[in-house]
DNA sequence: CGGCGGATCGACT
DNA sequence: GTCGATCCGCCGC
């Protein structure tokens, strides 16, 4: 199913925990991509110190401030974009990243897409990373804002029919079940502004998907 | 397989 | 002028 905009008005973790396992498809003339979300990190908004809208509201980030539901594409480094979801109230800037995600459909497609901007080594890494499933999809920066509740929208977010999802602490043994277990730690890239930041374990990913981008503590700052 | 360094540009302290 | 919510190639083990 196609979630409304209801979906995305909830707190951010719950938002980033419902995220994984939901497929995302891009249509373009080209063809069509699919990706099912393994890995996530919540952005809490102005009061956040590691999101972009900790600053507050600039031309930039503005789609975080809008409307739940409408992607937030920008560009880091020069080089890449990466792509978020936003949610909760508008004006609460709260988003979740979408980090790494496994191609359900349209891999050819996804695959130049790679080769275009570089060497694609495995299946597994062709949207392994926040940058590289951006380029898998095709997005760009004309894609911010891009509505996800349409269904017949170019960018759609849908949920699985049943999403029985087991939130776990990282720290914590495996529960024995069937249903998807997602592990929660430390968000990557980001250090803390002040050390306060990352107490909380705002990266969301389901154990054992080899799509999930490698393991990278936050730098420590002096 | 893990660590290291360079690339590259818009927003802003 | 500084600084990123990163990726890739190269190096060594």
């Amino acid at each position: 199913m196609v979630p409304d905009r209801d979906w995305y008005l909830r707190p951010v973790l719950d938002v980033a925990r419902d995220l994984l396992g939901a497929t995302l498809t891009r249509r373009t003339a080209d063809g069509v991509v699919s990706l099912r979300l393994t890995e996530v990190e919540a952005y809490d908004g102005e009061t956040d110190p590691g999101s972009h809208a900790y600053r507050g509201q600039n031309r930039r980030n503005a789609t975080m401030f809008g409307e739940p539901g409408h992607l937030y594409v920008y560009r880091h480094l020069g080089l890449h974009h990466c792509v978020n979801v936003v949610c909760g109230p508008p004006g609460t800037a709260s988003a979740v990243l979408l980090r790494a995600g496994e191609v359900v459909d349209g891999a050819d497609l996804a695959r130049s897409r790679r080769l275009a901007s570089g060497v694609v080594r495995a299946d597994r890494d062709i949207a392994r990373g926040p940058a590289r499933l951006t380029v898998a999809l095709g997005l760009h920066l004309s894609d911010d804002g891009a509505d996800v509740t349409d269904p017949h929208g170019a960018v759609v977010l849908e949920t699985p029919a049943v999403e029985p999802s087991l939130v776990e602490r990282s720290l914590v043994e495996p529960v024995e079940t069937s249903a998807a277990v997602v592990r929660t730690g430390p968000r990557v890239g980001v250090s803390g502004e002040g050390g306060s930041a990352d107490r909380f374990p705002w990266r969301l990913w389901l154990a054992g998907e080899p799509t999930v981008s490698a393991y990278r503590p936050a730098p420590v700052r002096p």
